[in-house]
RNA sequence: GGUAGAAUACCCAAGUGGCCAACGGGGGCAGACUGUAAAUCUGCUGGCUCACGCCUUCGAAGGUUCGAAUCCUUCUUCUACCA
């Protein structure tokens, strides 16, 4: 159950503690991603060291591989992956909008075939919420559908009323012993639809709610309205879910308006293509100028790696495809998210968040991509 | 000493008269990545403008031809075999 501790004064920002089987968390908070059962290239022993209070898993991945019935023998996805903290899990309400081409929605579920070996396979609230019971996850998601941000007014209505649909079921379903389930608000961009669909999941009533239908392809600017389309129609008493969101800056931003836990593939992802966040934006180990850097990734991070490696030792391990590079960046990378947290959590308790805010605006520098869609807000 | 073969951009390697600034790898450089089908993907990689275009390249020097990395001559270097 989530408990309110304060509210920042200037901002939404929160701070607050969410209370699950298997701990309690300090919100705000980011999620590590290990869809697999496996943060990539990290141990637990790892991820309980940079900090990690939660980290998120995938239903769908873990349906077709190893499947529940595995999971079932194993005890469960804590004893499997033999992480004994609490963890969210995904309902596959993502992954079946992102990778099954092949896919059928009926009124009961989803009908669509295993993106590797092409089984037909069936998703509906029902299976979504058994399977999540079966892995024993503190925090359970509900299967939501998640249109292209691009749909049409009509394809969105339709997603939105599925949702809820869906959402009712899911709540109907028994769940393992004190697990949370979150209800999802999607609607895209448009204020009418988020708006619908957060008060009808309020009114079905969840453990904490999730704004998913960002991070989809849409614009920075365009993801800010989304959330603060959604916002208000929350209960400031529960948690509040960004899904899949989002670069340092961003998280920032949004804590800012008031959403209290993150999940996010990038740090993990990055690191396995070369990359380092910092608070001043990112850097390319892989980049020329790193060759003899006999500095950390991060002057002053605390994190294993910067604690041991040059960031001309790391290039070099990237470069002959060490392994250890990618464990060594990906590290830090969810280190630098882990401590962000931290730190906001921090400000908010002082009271110095905005200017916190204020700061990390004007010295983090975002990718180009993520440049464009500054100049897009700025419009 | 003789015979045969080979020399292509940073490396390997295709190309054997015009469609060649030259396939493809590697390496190098840069970019992307947002509820992970990702240790992945994309672009660039002779020079100048970096758009069109122009200039200099395929061991070296000559030659044949409207036109040569491609054909001929000589030279240089390397490889294999024979002495």
């Amino acid at each position: 159950m989530f408990k309110l501790l304060k509210t920042d004064g200037h901002t939404k920002a929160r701070l607050g503690q969410l209370r699950t089987v298997h701990g309690v968390i300090d919100t705000p908070i980011f999620m590590p991603v290990g869809t697999q059962a496996a943060v990539k290239t990290l141990d637990p022993r790892e991820l309980r060291e940079l900090g990690a209070q939660i980290i998120l898993s995938n239903t769908y991945h873990l349906c077709i591989r190893p499947g529940m019935e595995v999971m079932e023998k194993m005890g469960g996805l804590h004893q499997f992956m033999s992480w004994p903290y609490p963890i969210l899990t995904d309902s596959g309400g993502y992954q079946v909008f992102s990778l099954a081409k092949i896919r059928k929605i009926k009124p009961e579920g989803v009908s669509f075939r295993s993106h590797l070996d092409g089984t037909a396979l069936f998703l509906g609230p029902k299976e979504a919420m058994h399977m999540q019971k079966v892995l024993g996850s503190d925090i359970a998601m509900v299967l939501d559908e998640c249109p292209p941000h691009t749909g049409t007014q009509r394809q969105l209505h339709e997603a939105v009323e599925r949702t809820i649909r869906w959402a009712e079921h899911c709540r109907q379903q028994p769940r393992a012993e004190g697990q949370l389930v979150f209800g999802i608000v999607q609607g895209a961009g448009r204020p009418e639809l988020r708006e619908q669909c957060a008060k009808a999941l309020v009114s079905i009533g969840f453990d904490g709610y999730a704004i998913g239908g960002v991070s989809v392809g849409e614009t920075e600017a365009e993801m800010m309205k989304a959330v603060e389309y959604t916002e208000p129609f929350l209960p400031a008493d529960q948690a509040r879910y960004a899904m899949g969101l989002g670069t340092p800056a961003q998280i920032v931003e949004l804590v800012a308006r008031g959403v209290d836990m993150f999940d996010c593939v990038l740090p993990t992802r990055i690191a396995r293509n070369g990359a380092a966040f910092t608070r001043k934006g990112t850097v390319n180990i892989k980049a020329a100028y790193c060759k003899t850097d006999p500095g950390p990734i991060e002057e002053g991070c605390t994190c294993f790696a910067c604690r041991n490696f040059s960031r001309a030792y790391l290039r070099h391990l990237i470069n002959v495809e060490e392994i250890l590079a990618l464990r060594m960046i990906s590290v830090h990378n969810c280190h630098m998210y882990v401590q962000l947290m931290t730190d906001i959590r921090r400000h908010i308790a002082q009271e110095t968040f905005a200017e916190f805010r204020a700061e990390f605006a004007r010295t983090y520098i975002p990718s180009k991509n993520l440049r464009a869609c500054k100049v897009d807000a700025a419009e």
